[in-house]
Order: structure tokens, then C-alpha cells, then sequence
DNA sequence: CTCTCTATCGCCAGTGAATTGCGTTAGGCT
DNA sequence: AGCCTAACGCAATTCACTGGCGATAGAGAG
């Protein structure tokens, strides 16, 4: 039933991301679960937010409540299978948890996302180390800037 | 009756930082404007959040509504008196626009924020555009980590 | 100094994202 | 199959902030 039902009886890939993994974390997998879960890794590097996750999962099962919307990100947060992205905006975005870490710009303009990748920060966490005594965490950081097609004349 | 009157006469310091220069941009010089500014610069390399800077301005006066507050900070941010930085909580902060740009590290644990100096960055911003064609604009970047103090055992 | 014009203010209702309380439903382990 | 309780759905609530509107008070003109 499961649409990405792995091999039935394999044993290859060692950690399979996903909800699934909840379960072993003594957290229940739920269908809503499957759904917020499912809205985020149907699109590759997007970032959406819990209004657009509900929209999604409302095409699959309108019934799911708003609140569990929530609280399913949250646990999907907690849980580390989810970032969640603080976007300059009045709301928060999310997008799965990827392997390497990376950062965003986000256009003034016309509010696109960029990644980032992590090797572009360089010697600024030792410099701020150095500066201030403060150990940068592992959180993603967010720069705001003009992409190249809203600078066009 | 101002407590901080200029020279009567004098006419040295060519830019006067402050509420009075607002009077010069089209835009009225009221008494609450001056007491919110002179919540924001009542300690120095302070952020105050709006409910904080309520907090003094009603010491002065307890008449002045929280809209006015509000509203208030939306003028001094538009005529580049007053800096409205994004510390990642669900609210923004407010301190006096400095002279140089600085940007924040602000700490999980205990919330003290500290600057950073604009040189920090590096070839940061030429990175970014190499890497993803966006110009960075002027924005403070916020960054998270964990101060000295509370990495102590 | 007074008058007039209108920017600003104070009040209060409204937004919109997100949270919480509570009775009901359904994971999942035995 | 049954039980325990995590997780749900609903409705009401919180919280930071915004908008409308009549009243008030800056500040330039006279």
C-alpha cells in the first residue's frame, strides 16, 4: 500500500530516512505523519510552509486537522527528520532534514530560496570563535539578498 | 526642559543623531518618539523588544499606547534612526542604528546577544555571489551559537 | 502669540500564525 | 483480540502586530 515500499525482505541501505523511522524512536507512525512527511520530499529543495504542507496533505485526506500539522512538524523537527528554516518571513518553512548542512539566501524581491553550501562560510566560525568566544551552532543561517533576475534593468 | 539640550547657541557636531533630526525630514518630533528613543538609548549595545521599550516609555508616560510604540518604531526604522534586527524568537528587536555595520551572535542558551564587526565576513558576500549570482544586501546576519559562559561546566 | 492644517495619537477591533485543553480515536505491543 | 496511551480533531486561546476612526497636538503661516 505504502507508495515507496522498500524491498520486501532487503537489507542494503543502512539508515532509511523517512518517517518510519519514528518508530524506533518509540514515536507512532501515523498516516497524518506519512502525508506532512510525504508533502515535504515530493518536490526536491523546496521549502514550504505548514499552510502549504496542510494544502498538501488536504488533497490526500482533508480531514487532517491544522493542529496536527503542526504538531507533526514538530515532532518531525524533534526528531531531527525535518529542518526547520527561519525565513525572514512571519512563518516558519520546512524542508527535510538533507544529508550535508547548507544555509540560505533568500531574495527581498521575490522571496526565492538559494542553498548554500556550508564550505561558503569558511574561517567565520573560527573568526567568531576568535572575536566573540562564541561556538557557532549547527544551525543553518539565512542571508538576504537580490538574486541576479530582479536585478535585471 | 530637554534633559539632553544641545548648545543654544552652538554649531559644531555637523550630524545630531537622534528623534530631532526627524523634524528636518517632514516628519513631527512628538513626545513619544522621544521616549522611545530614549528607551533605546538609555544602555548602551542594547536590543529592546517592543514590549520592553513599552516598559520605560510607560514609566514616562503610562498614557502612550502600545500602537504608538508600534508605530513609532516603523518611523524611526523607515528614517534609518533605529535598526529592527531579527534575533530568530518570534519578535523583533530594536536598537539605535550605529555607525558601523555589525552583525549579531545571538546565544541558545541565555539569549545574550553580542556584535560582530562587519569584517568578520570576509569575502563572504563575493562567495555567495560566485556561488549563487545573489548580491547580499545590507541586512545584519544573525547567527546562533553558545557564549563562553554557558559552555562552562 | 494665535490660527489652521493635518500628522499623530489613543482606543479598540481585527489578523494570522501557532498553541493549548479536552474528549475521542487508533497505533502497536502483549 | 484487547489494552494502554500516544496522537488526533475541534474549538477556543494566545501573542505580536496592524488597521480604522475620531480626537489631539506638532509646527509653519499670519
Amino acid at each position: 500500500m505504502t507508495p515507496q515500499a522498500p524491498h520486501p525482505h532487503g537489507h542494503h541501505h543502512p539508515p532509511p530516512p523517512g518517517p518510519a523511522s519514528l518508530r524506533s524512536r518509540g514515536r507512532r507512525l501515523t498516516r497524518q505523519r506519512e502525508l506532512v512527511w510525504e508533502a515535504l520530499t515530493a518536490t526536491p529543495d523546496t521549502h514550504l510552509s505548514a499552510e502549504q504542507i496542510a494544502a498538501y496533505v488536504h488533497q490526500h485526506a482533508p480531514s487532517v486537522s491544522a493542529t496536527t500539522i503542526y504538531r507533526s512538524l514538530d515532532v518531525l523537527v524533534t526528531e531531527g527528520l525535518v529542518l526547520r528554516t527561519e525565513l525572514g518571513a512571519d512563518r516558519s518553512f520546512y524542508e527535510p532534514a538533507h544529508e550535508h548542512r547548507h544555509h540560505h539566501v533568500v531574495c527581498r524581491d521575490c522571496g526565492k530560496v538559494t542553498h548554500l553550501h556550508d564550505d561558503l562560510l569558511g574561517e567565520l566560525p573560527a573568526r567568531v570563535n576568535a572575536a566573540s568566544g562564541y561556538v557557532l551552532g549547527t544551525e543553518e543561517i539565512t542571508l538576504f539578498g537580490h538574486c541576479p533576475a530582479c536585478r535585471e534593468p
